[in-house]
DNA sequence: ACCCGGGGCGCC
DNA sequence: TGGGCGCCCCGGGT
């Protein structure tokens, strides 16, 4: 950790260095977001405003340094190389400060061991939460991955267990949409289903892995499905589709895309309807298990606080289920967990485990099967999976 | 030496 | 104008 923390150290000098060759002796921070860089930009150099915050600030996050980028390089390119120096800046220091210093300023003297806090009812939906630090944010990042950090002794693994696609899953069972209980009865493809939905193309098409558009048309899909699952509106799904993968579709198009799975799943969208309809009448929403959330704010006047609300609702049945499913599991598993396997930690939809490495067969095995029998729901009729993967560090485990 | 909200961002 | 969290930085306050 000493030597990664040296090393960002060292770019983040080298990148202040670049900002101020561009900008001079404007303080930027730790972060790039001090109110006299602000100013700097939208005052000394006259940028345009081109994104607020949710009090109609000047946004600088992001996406604003995108959306400032790519005017730059129309406008002012002198200035186009300053916003991804910023963005830069700001990932390595997020890791640093959050993942490097802030994960050693909770290293036991005793254990020389991370020993995070983990509350049970620590979310409205059922899922832990976690803190001291929180484990459960890890980042991934291809570059540095603070993941690494967490290894196992010497003759030892980690071992993870990781629920696949649990809340589409959850979904399929409970809206009993006859499309997607199809696909997770029968083994399907749910991203290629999806992918022929949107594309409106055929079944084949859409499974060619040879095909140009392939991976394209995927990406697109899982975002969309995901968006659609839970009431996402076509704006937000081009933005995310822009931002996190790259990927420039019209706001006409997103609409589309999101419309074109809203008939595909057409029992999956009435039961969304229905949850909603159901927790305005109640005034809450509760999980098969009785897990509920109270949702008073959906018969507010305010439209962006009552459409709140209907997600919260929407929601709450599907990642509360399966942070039940999760927690009955955990249960399981503890019953006849052997005392040579360590249970580290849980993020809401896997679980992790340090395991002998002569013994990593028998309990992966043991874990799995647990984890795999099916919730006490009668009726309940999908097939739950976990996906198995192994490493000597968290952030290099491979798939079995 | 705290506390707070706002902004931003990491993960599932 | 998906939901669910916790942490860091900043500026303002006690």
């Amino acid at each position: 950790m000493q030597k990664k923390a040296t090393e960002c150290e060292e770019r983040l000098s080298k990148l202040r260095d670049e900002i101020a060759f561009i900008i001079g002796d404007v303080p930027i921070g730790a972060n790039c977001s001090t109110s006299a860089f602000k100013k700097y930009l939208y005052n000394d150099l006259q940028l345009p405003v081109l994104k607020t915050t949710a009090k109609f600030q000047e946004a600088a996050d992001e996406e604003t340094f995108v959306l400032l980028r790519d005017w730059c390089n129309e406008n002012r390119p002198e200035l186009a190389n300053l916003f991804d120096l910023i963005l830069e800046f700001r990932r390595i220091g997020k890791l640093s400060s959050t993942y490097i210093d802030g994960y050693l300023k909770h290293v036991n003297a005793v254990t020389k061991r991370i020993h995070p806090d983990f509350f049970q009812l620590g979310a409205e939906s059922g899922r832990f939460s976690c803190r001291h630090p929180n484990v459960q944010n890890n980042s991934n990042d291809k570059d540095i991955n603070t993941r690494n950090f967490i290894i196992a002794p010497e003759n030892m693994s980690l071992i993870e267990l990781d629920y696949s696609q649990i809340e589409a899953r959850l979904a399929a069972f409970l809206s009993r949409d006859e499309h997607l209980l199809d696909i997770y009865k029968t083994g399907k493809d749910l991203h290629a289903m999806t992918t022929s939905a949107v594309f409106q193309i055929p079944i084949e098409e859409a499974m060619d892995r040879q095909n140009p558009q392939y991976k394209h048309r995927r990406t697109v899909a899982k975002a969309t499905f995901f968006g659609f699952m839970y009431g996402m509106y076509g704006k937000t799904l081009q933005r995310n589709l822009k931002v996190s993968a790259g990927v420039n579709v019209t706001i006409d198009e997103a609409k589309m895309f999101l419309e074109n799975l809203k008939k595909s799943y057409s029992t999956l969208t009435a039961w969304q309807k229905n949850t909603i309809s159901n927790a305005r009448k109640n005034i809450y929403a509760e999980t098969e298990f009785g897990r509920r959330r109270y949702v008073p704010n959906i018969r507010s006047d305010n439209f962006m606080k009552s459409g709140g609300a209907e997600r919260s609702a929407l929601n709450h049945g599907v990642q509360g289920l399966a942070a039940d499913l999760l927690k009955l599991s955990m249960g399981r598993i503890i019953e006849n967990l052997p005392p040579y396997v360590k249970p580290l930690f849980t993020v809401h939809d896997s679980l992790v485990f340090e395991v002998p490495d002569h013994k990593i067969a028998e309990v992966t095995a043991l874990i799995k099967s647990a984890m795999e029998v099916p919730p006490p729901i009668p009726g309940f009729d999908v097939r739950i999976i976990a996906e198995v993967s192994v490493g000597k560090s968290y952030g290099k485990m491979e798939e079995q």
